[in-house]
DNA sequence: AATTGCATGTAAGGAGTTACATGATTAA
DNA sequence: TTAATCATGTAACTCCTTACATGCAATT
């Protein structure tokens, strides 16, 4: 069924800021802001021929010594990336896809992503009880394990990582609030 | 080479904590503490004939209308245990492994892992100071781009995570220290 | 002259998920 | 009796990393 994975999203997506090589494509992940994306050449170069093959992406080869293929995105390539965007396929999307989805995102497109986006905030919130629960279960159960301590430590992880990830949504779900009331006032005004 | 990764160390920690079947492990993993780690049922099970055919486990069919096999670990398992909770090889262990190693030590042992841990609290601080590069990169380079607004989120979250991470970090090195001052008071009282 | 960075790619293998197959036990 | 949970396993497949191979360009 060869369902298309977010690696070529990520691929497509950057192409689609600006023509870029291979070696690019990396560069900016590695670099940039998107480092949560980990990215190796043996992904890239078979997959920027394959969307060329299918006409999401053309390769063009730069004149000069260094062989060299720039890959633009083509229009079909960016229909796809909307439709990309926009999709909410009852399963709630990864922590990377929906960072990925943000980052190639224009301002105006961000409402494009809010259910997602609560989605999100719906399931760290959901995660965050669990380690609660999980707690108070630890606590009551195993109250004279001398590694109890340690095992709050590790859950103690989590709970760090959880509430970092509510709070950003929360960031994000009041921007996207903000940014419609906006748009709604400038269009009434 | 097959070097030995940290799934096997999930599985043979498992049951060292107290024998287990397959079919406990994952859910100790989904339901306790340790629920960083994802595994599943096609690792498991062959990974524990491997162990056994190692000897670092044994499997005890138990008795009574279900099959099911009861692994407990060995003296050889134990052994390899604590071998790598120590090795510090070089290259700074992932976060998994890490969250890993500690949910399996004894309170005794956390020494153990301190310079592990001192790794990680320096990497995450790095990657913060690579993030606060990249945003003023970004402000500068980018600072009239329409998407600016939106790759300051995505690394917001990055920064958020890497916080926090740094926090928790922070948190058990102090209780590491404080263990030690701890046992030296008691040493020389 | 040597090293580092730019640049592209393939092959092999390991890691991990998913679907499938099977069947007992227990609670509603 | 029906659904959920317990319980074990295999096969196929996708995903991804790593090692390898190659060679130009720029810098030291």
């Amino acid at each position: 069924m060869s369902t298309r994975n977010s690696i070529q999203f990520a691929i497509l997506g950057m192409v689609s800021l600006r023509p870029m090589t291979g070696y690019e494509i990396k560069q900016s992940y590695e670099r940039g802001p998107a480092n949560f994306m980990p990215i190796s050449y043996g992904q890239i170069y078979p997959l920027l021929k394959k969307l060329a093959a299918e006409g999401l992406v053309v390769g063009k080869l730069e004149a000069g010594g260094r062989e060299r293929q720039r890959y633009s995105i083509t229009m079909d390539g960016r229909k796809l990336i909307k439709a990309w965007l926009t999709a909410e396929s009852g399963a709630q999307v990864s922590h990377k896809e929906l960072l990925l989805k943000l980052f190639f995102m224009t301002p105006g497109e961000l409402g494009l992503i809010q259910g997602q986006m609560n989605g999100f905030h719906k399931e760290e919130a959901q995660r965050l009880e669990h380690y609660r629960r999980a707690r108070s279960w630890l606590r009551s159960e195993h109250g004279d394990n001398s590694r109890l301590e340690i095992w709050e430590m590790v859950l103690d992880y989590g709970v760090g990582q959880s509430e970092a990830r509510v709070r950003w949504s929360e960031g994000i779900l009041r921007k996207m609030r903000h940014g419609k009331a906006k748009r709604k006032a400038s269009k009434s005004a």
